[in-house]
DNA sequence: GTTGCACTTGCAAGTATCTCGCAAGTGGTG
DNA sequence: CACCACTTGCGAGATACTTGCAAGTGCAAC
């Protein structure tokens, strides 16, 4: 696969930081800006948190990841192409959970027909308590 | 039901401070830590900016209020009893808007059915365009 | 292959937001 | 009204980004 060409499609200049943040968001699944700069320092040592924080502005501009906010604080960041899930995150336990999108159709349903609010679902995190903190 | 009293019940000292912290949430309906110091600052100025964070961490530990994260970074506080609606975020103009929870009671069902996972569905802001930004 | 320049990076300093330690102050019980 | 635990104010510190700038680099043109 011509990944190389992905980055160059968008108008970008391909750089070692640049591959390694896309990539490390990718193989991550969820990750924080600082979990990213860490996977990319596995094979790029030097690289400055400012850059991280840069590509990941520059990659979420030109649509190949996105960021949600799943807690506290920080923005948490997804390849584009893995944004087929909601995020339950569990306010005792701190787990990220996944349910398919589908399960909140009928609720965006609801908000589109009643408030024409159209929801980017993926976007807001479901706060609550997962089964394993309930029945511990 | 000596307003006084409210506070007292719940174990906690009556100070003018912790007192002024709580009739701001609820006069403000959705605020941050920084507007309820301001709006606490109008009739008590020299308050210290840690003694609103403490105060409100104290008040939502006693349940008076708590915090939803409708945005990036802060939280925002709401009077406990006011929390009956879920806040629909527009990621475009940024205005805030609600909804009545019984909106999303097929989605926390569906959650709770499926997964387990007990949804506090008022903690978190619903993001995605409002009706005003969809057609203008 | 070489060159030039706009885009990137690394670094350091800056900003915003929240937290903590401690000494002085104060509510409320006995 | 006296005492003590709870609170407050304040300054310093932590965290999480953001920004300005000089040096470095991809890549398109030659």
């Amino acid at each position: 696969m011509a990944e190389q060409h992905e980055l160059r499609d968008k108008g970008l200049r391909l750089t070692p930081q640049r591959e390694l943040v896309l990539a490390a968001v990718r193989e991550l699944g969820h990750a924080t800006p600082e979990e990213v700069a860490e996977k990319v320092r596995q094979t790029h040592p030097g690289i400055n948190l400012s850059t991280v924080y840069r590509n990941l502005e520059t990659l979420e501009n030109v649509g190949l990841v996105q960021h949600a906010h799943l807690g506290h604080g920080g923005a948490t960041y997804h390849a584009a192409e893995n944004l087929t899930h909601l995020h339950l995150v569990c306010g005792t336990c701190g787990s990220v959970g996944d349910a398919p999108i589908e399960t909140a159709a009928n609720f965006v349903q609801s908000l589109s027909d009643d408030f024409g609010f159209k929801t980017d679902v993926t976007h807001f995190a479901i706060y609550g308590t997962c089964a394993a903190c309930i029945k511990p």
